[in-house]
DNA sequence: GTTTCGGTTCTTTTT
DNA sequence: GAACCGAAAC
């Protein structure tokens, strides 16, 4: 028997003891929530709900891995959760055992968004005027269209209201969106945004949704803030015949509209399920007084947010706040604050660095490995989004699946005098075979001269795969020791490193005997942890973009490059209710910390540019009596910036509010 | 018509 | 680092 009562607080057990019917559980950042998400699985596993009928839709495949840990661990069963993930997880699931109903076969592709941009590349070449210079890039049209689809609203409402600038393209986006959606249908695969659109299709069968929405007595969706229209259909509809559900969301950690998440849902759950009850988990086990007072202080100045403030009854230090001279200085102040810390006895995996974006991490990373600071790092380019990875997987879902046109045009380029006419003749002439072995004899019909020579080097490799049945890892050793071996050698001066990724991928691949579900499982796991061969598991200390530390608590959090334009970052800052993300954001980085909040940035130097862009406008938001301000300690310091500009700055003993770089750059005019 | 190469530019956030 | 562009080379 569990002793809730032992484990869980007021407020905690209401959720858990929840009868059946809706409910909306709104949960205040470090508030337990999803220990309260937990228990509340094993009160009814407990209760004799078979865990074959309960869906727990996570954000991260890595949330719902570990709440599947907690649970058994609660339970102390073995039996696990057969429905958790994420929403594009369970939906490929159902999915792959119904493709035939949607027109797909089984053994469909998942495309990555750089399979995406890929397609859409070609189709832009297709129809964009010839006329114009500046036409929007293959990213930017895949987002346009993205953010249709998943806010399910029109492209030329979302052209009008997010990219007013390409207005006059509205006709040729139109074209490209629809002959986007003909190529991948001809391929035979589905970007994200289909798994979620055919899904939510799929449970308009009757048939289909009848048998869901019966199997899953029971549902619990995590992190409902950042679920978008789509998502919340799905789980209407999956809904509908026990109407057990419950949500758990907070509104002022909402971090992802730019994916047309909208706290719409979070407002209008009541209006969506008549009867809801709501309940509020708002007591915060886990930063001090001082750390919550300085994010309370930021999110007041959002306008579009419920008046909620976080209580605790912790003490601690207040947060800290140390202007640097540069990035340099920045990195080397963080990583000396790291080593004392560490030295102080803190473990390595209770401190952790957030940034705004990927690339702010570049000078601290230069320090830290100077120092000989292991670190684990979470952001820029993925495990299985590297391109020697996505080159080996091309390969692989070639076999697959025939018609695979992005792994088609990524195999083909790789090789000698193919560029990417002859690719694309190769392309359209194989996406109609079904049998490996006409690959060869096609091909070889549509080209010649140099480009034919290429092709027969991948023929090569293609006929070493294709003659006999291999496992998913086997087919990846079978590549190592190809040409593509070479390939790496020649190219790049880490061949090493990209081969032993390469290996770990082989390793990874074992658990796998289908090699669809082994495939799309690489485009669908966010991250995957194998500690390499030989290497003991050591505990790290974390670099992550903000995204990416959503959930997590560290004892102490270093916030670095808080500057205008970094953070909040100027793209954003443009958007309509882009500032507001961006503080909601500002908001989730600082409530990560449970002890040690350290907040930097860099007085010159941006990114790239060697401009005073001036401290974050949030951290002149936080009442300055809440901080432990040591910018007065440098004022010694003369900061010259660069020549052209021909500032000078020398910090004074500054006045309320206002910090040193403060007066150059405001986002607003940028 | 195609491919390759060298120089330049630009980096948000993610399933 | 990788994506883009223009010009040279095939």
């Amino acid at each position: 028997m569990i002793d809730f009562e032992k484990e869980l607080n007021a407020e905690q057990l209401d959720v858990v003891f929840h009868g059946d019917g809706p409910c909306l559980v709104l949960a205040g950042a470090g508030s337990g929530k999803t220990r309260a998400i937990t228990y509340r699985v094993a009160y009814l596993m407990e209760k004799g709900v078979n865990p074959e009928n309960i869906l727990l839709v996570t954000f991260t495949n890595k949330a719902a891995g570990e709440m599947k840990e907690r649970v058994k661990q609660i339970t102390g069963q073995t039996s696990f959760l057969p429905w958790s993930g994420t929403f594009h997880h369970i939906s490929y699931r159902i999915l792959k055992q119904y493709a035939a109903l949607l027109g797909y076969g089984n053994n469909f592709t998942v495309l990555d968004s750089d399979d995406s941009e890929s397609l859409i590349k070609i189709c832009i070449k297709e129809f964009r005027p010839d006329d114009t210079k500046r036409f929007p890039s293959a990213s930017a049209v895949a987002s346009v269209i993205s953010f249709s689809r998943n806010a399910e609203r029109p492209l030329t409402e979302v052209v009008e209201e997010r990219y007013p600038q390409w207005l006059m393209f509205l006709n040729e986006l139109h074209q490209i969106a629809t002959a986007y959606e003909k190529r991948k249908k001809e391929s035979n695969a589905m970007d994200f945004d289909d798994l979620l659109i055919n899904f939510s299709i799929l449970l308009n069968q009757p048939g289909v949704g009848e048998k869901f929405s019966s199997q899953f007595q029971y549902i619990l969706v995590d992190e409902y803030q950042d679920t978008n229209k789509i998502q919340a259909s799905i789980i209407r509809k999956l809904s509908v015949k026990h109407k057990n559900l419950l949500v758990v969301g907070d509104d002022a950690q909402s971090i992802y509209s730019f994916r047309a998440a909208t706290i719409e849902n979070i407002l209008q759950f009541e209006k969506d399920y008549p009867g809801a009850k709501i309940y509020k988990i708002e007591t915060n086990y886990r930063s001090s007084e001082e750390i919550l007072l300085v994010a309370n202080s930021v999110i007041e100045n959002n306008r579009e947010q419920y008046k909620k403030e976080l209580k605790t009854s912790r003490r601690g230090e207040k947060p800290g706040l140390y202007p640097q001279i540069d990035q340099q200085s920045e990195g080397q102040f963080v990583a000396e604050q790291i080593e004392k810390l560490l030295k102080e006895g803190v473990p390595p995996k209770e401190i952790a660095v957030l940034f705004r974006a990927a690339y702010h991490s570049q000078m601290l990373e230069v320090e830290l490995v100077s120092r000989g600071i292991d670190y684990d790092y979470r952001g820029g380019t993925r495990f299985f989004e590297r391109s020697h990875i996505k080159d080996i997987l091309a390969y692989l879902r070639i076999l697959n699946n025939l018609s695979d046109t992005a792994a088609w045009l990524r195999v083909l380029m790789h090789e000698q005098g193919v560029g990417p006419a002859a690719a694309q003749k190769v392309i359209e002439a194989v996406r109609v075979l079904h049998k490996p072995e006409e690959v060869e004899p096609t091909g070889k019909g549509v080209l010649s001269g140099k480009a034919l020579a290429g092709f027969e080097n991948f023929i090569l490799i293609w006929n070493k795969l294709s003659s006999s049945v291999m496992a998913p890892s086997e087919l990846i050793d079978a590549l190592v020791n190809s040409a593509y071996k070479d390939y790496l050698d020649t190219e790049f001066v880490d061949s090493k490193e990209r081969l032993q990724d390469i290996k770990q991928l082989a390793l990874f691949a074992e658990n796998y005997e289908d090699l669809s579900e082994f495939l799309a499982n690489t485009t669908l796991q966010e991250s995957f942890a194998l500690p390499k061969p030989g290497e003991k598991k050591v505990e790290k200390i974390v670099l992550t973009t903000v995204h990416q530390a959503k959930g997590l608590e560290w004892t102490a959090v270093f916030i670095i490059n808080l500057s205008n334009g970094a953070f909040p970052s100027e793209r954003s800052a443009r958007e309509p209710k882009g500032l507001e993300e961006e503080r909601r954001l500002f908001y989730v980085a600082v409530t990560r910390a449970k002890k040690h909040l350290y907040l930097t940035y860099p007085m010159a130097g941006g990114a790239f540019g060697d401009f005073l862009s001036g401290p974050s406008r949030f951290l002149d938001e936080i009442g300055t009596e809440l901080l432990d301000d040591h910018s007065l300690l440098s004022t010694d310091v003369t900061v010259l910036n660069d020549d052209s500009a021909g500032i000078t700055y020398v910090p004074e003993s500054r006045p309320k509010k206002i910090r040193p770089g403060s007066f150059l750059v405001d986002v607003e005019d940028l």
